[in-house]
DNA sequence: AAACCATGCAACCGCCAGTAG
DNA sequence: CCTACTGGCGGTTGCATGGTT
């Protein structure tokens, strides 16, 4: 027997959130912060469970939230990350400002990985589907580089392969296969930095370099990751746009100062972590669709004035 | 106009790790 | 150390909507 979900102990409520719900519990964390999620529904007047909750403030409450559909450069930041990262959501969603786990999440299952497989990439290892067919065997006891492992497997940021390096989604572009650029396996030229990481193909390396390696690397990795400043520098330099060459849209109020006064008043009551780990925030609903609209009168007046 | 299908999205489920008692 | 509780996460489901037949 598995067991009850926690809001079937208490007779709650579940499936699509009312407007009243809604603003029952934008008003609540509005004024005393989250806190503890699972007394919040007691307090806030709702019958919900914590969970449930969370999962509506994250998703679609939180006024920091960016709605409105995906950029190509958040595109294509997504499937970088997801080469590094593979299905870690969370922490995807970490390094683009404004978006939620889910939304991504649903993204990558509903467009990304078609348009990969599309392109004749695989969405799981990000090589090209005839090698993942054919190649199984070739590399036997070495997992695939990406995707599902952890990051101090990755010696660099997952470059699409230079073959690729223009208009990844463009409808006339279509990928070499294989031959034309060999292994995909992302690696760095030795004595690499995170700044100016090469990206290129694996070099071949005894176990004892690797392991070195892995220890540099994984310390630039984890500062590179941990840090959306020096993820965004090194994106810069080394990053889609340059591979892809895609044309970027401007989006001009996309990255604030913290510090500024628009954001000041949300510092009030923004988790602290979510603080931390955000630092580069962008100004709430810039692209509200007509549903975020509401919200973004209701968060407004919640938070615009406070 | 109705039925069917595809797609996108919101929300739930179940597992796991951390922590307080 | 054990247990219960909580928050967080990724996978999955189910509904609403729009397009097609």
């Amino acid at each position: 027997m598995g067991r009850q979900s926690c809001c079937y102990k208490q007779k709650l409520r579940k499936g699509l959130w009312s407007p009243e719900e809604d603003e029952k519990l934008l008003r609540h964390i509005t004024k005393y912060g989250h806190g503890c999620w699972s007394s919040i529904p007691k307090q806030a007047g709702l019958q919900r469970c914590g969970k449930s909750c969370r999962l509506r403030w994250i998703n679609y409450l939180r006024p920091d939230l960016k709605r409105g559909t995906f950029s190509q450069e958040e595109e294509n930041l997504i499937i970088e990350l997801h080469a590094v990262l593979g299905n870690r959501w969370s922490q995807i969603a970490a390094r683009l400002p404004g978006r939620t786990d889910n939304e991504i999440k649903n993204l990558w299952n509903s467009c990304l990985k078609k348009k990969l497989k599309q392109k004749g990439i695989d969405p799981v290892t990000h090589k090209p589907l005839s090698e993942v067919e054919n190649g199984e065997g070739n590399r036997s006891n070495k997992p695939s580089l990406v995707g599902h492992h952890p990051i101090h497997q990755y010696t660099s940021p997952p470059p699409p392969p230079p073959k690729l390096s223009s208009n990844w989604f463009n409808p006339e572009f279509s990928p070499p296969m294989t031959a034309s650029y060999g292994p995909l396996y992302y690696g760095t030229t030795t004595g690499g930095s995170a700044n100016n990481t090469t990206w290129g193909l694996v070099q071949t390396q005894t176990e004892e370099e690797e392991e070195e390696e892995e220890e540099e690397e994984e310390t630039k990795w984890t500062e590179l990751l941990n840090s959306p400043l020096l993820m965004a520098a090194a994106l810069q330099n080394q990053t889609p746009q340059s591979y892809y060459n895609i044309e970027i849209k401007s989006e001009p109020c996309y990255l604030t100062n913290s510090s500024s006064s628009s954001s000041s008043s949300n510092d009030m009551w923004w988790p602290q972590t979510q603080q931390q780990q955000l630092p580069l925030r962008h100004e709430p609903l810039q692209n509200p669709d007509i549903c975020g609209k509401d919200m973004q009168t209701l968060t407004a007046a919640a938070f615009g004035h406070i």
